[in-house]
DNA sequence: ATTTTCACCAAGCGGCCGCTTGCTAAAAAT
DNA sequence: ATTTTTAGCAAGCGGCCGCTTGGTGAAAAT
């Protein structure tokens, strides 16, 4: 395609370092490549993408979605700042991505535990224990902030972004409504079902908002807390 | 570059009315110099201002603090764009403004209540039952949107600001230690004290994520389910 | 009657924001 | 060997942002 006017910019670009280089520079000001290596074997596959969308979840997390720019995501992702716009065609979306990735590793993990216990066969209480320290472990556990992004920036997103993080969300929280029906019929669960429901996910959900996991109690003993906050019952 | 007039406007501002002052500044502020402070009849003085923090409550809580913008603020209160820093010397002063005013009157209430209490003698349950009923009110009740604002914007402030209001949090949950170390030593509570306190506050200010007034259960119906869910209590 | 203070308004400044554009080196496909 | 695709970079644009400045009519103080 031809151009209408010549190029009038320096366009000093700095030479890039050879692909299979491992020399690595340890000079002050703007590194001209600080993108991780990658082999011709290890083709690289959403690796880049993968890493931007964890650096995001950091940020929204700590700092917000609306204090937090893009530049500020590109930069710990050790990118330029137009380039996250390569992955996602906008801020909006990159946090939907993180609310979705989050929803489906929750919804993934909770099966997996669901299955194991299926070779058990344990009663209301023991079932209740067991979504609840998993509860616990997405949320809390070392693995990603996805999960509180997702619980904190609800108001961030559009209302079909919503609508459809909204439908993750019935699934994940499907297998807790026989549990709790079952607790409710044999007299153990006093309350409304549906308000014990919300209340008891207000208990667990504020936690990612005061526990400090190098401090005081572990991911047991907060499981244990709450068990016996609504049961009463004594491990 | 002559400065042209100003053309008339209609200028209706409202009349002042008698001024209920909370007298706290986080404002500018400025004091009239060596001259007596206020004179008995207080005129306009502060009905601007707390109509500006109203309409920041309200803007904060529904779009977030980085997400609202001082001309939202200002358009909301009826004035100018650039009118909000006559009263706040910033929009971070604003936000603080509105969570210490929300505090200050959260502890102003729940100390109202308990002194009501104070005639009848209530046992542990009842104490408990009423300040959870009074944290529903603070929380949702029609009054205002200052708490919430308190609770899901702590991030947008400063460190200052946060120590002066954790402060005033620690205050306000002051009277609830009591009761709940009462509970715990009768057996009624068996889980530990601190990390109950944290998962009741947890199902408590959750609420304010879901909580629509115009459908549903009533402040009692919640406070019912929440007594209910802690200590399977029937009413 | 004059001066001072109050509570704003009208205008705008510099800066950061989300996002776009034009380009390119290298890998992959043909 | 040539073409296409991938994964970005470098630069910058328009716009909105928080905040400042200079001014003004009305009220209060003197």
């Amino acid at each position: 395609m031809e151009r209408l006017v010549a190029p009038s910019r320096p366009l000093a670009r700095p030479v890039p370092a050879t692909a299979t280089t491992t020399a690595n520079d340890a000079a002050v000001g703007k590194r001209p490549r600080g993108r991780p290596r990658k082999t011709a074997l290890d083709r690289d596959d959403g690796n880049r993408r993968q890493e931007l969308l964890r650096s995001a979840a950091r940020l929204f997390r700590r700092k917000g979605f609306h204090a937090t720019s893009t530049r500020d995501i590109a930069a710990a992702a050790g990118m330029q700042s137009g380039s996250p716009f390569y992955h996602f065609k906008s801020k909006g979306a990159l946090l939907y991505a993180v609310m979705d990735e989050g929803m489906r590793s929750a919804i993934e993990r909770q099966r997996l535990a669901l299955q194991q216990a299926q070779q058990t066969t344990p009663d209301g209480h023991a079932q209740l224990r067991l979504l609840i320290r998993n509860h616990f472990d997405i949320l809390l556990g070392s693995s990603s902030d996805f999960i509180p992004v997702m619980l904190y920036e609800s108001r961030s997103i559009t209302a079909r972004h919503r609508a459809l993080l909204a439908q993750l969300q019935s699934r994940y929280e499907a297998p807790w409504a026989p549990v709790l029906e079952a607790l409710h019929a044999s007299g153990q669960l006093r309350a409304d079902v549906k308000l014990a429901r919300l209340l008891m996910f207000g208990a667990l959900n504020w936690s990612a908002q005061w526990y400090d996991r190098r401090k005081g109690a572990s991911l047991d003993d907060l499981t244990d807390a709450a068990m016996q906050l609504f049961f009463g019952e004594t491990p």
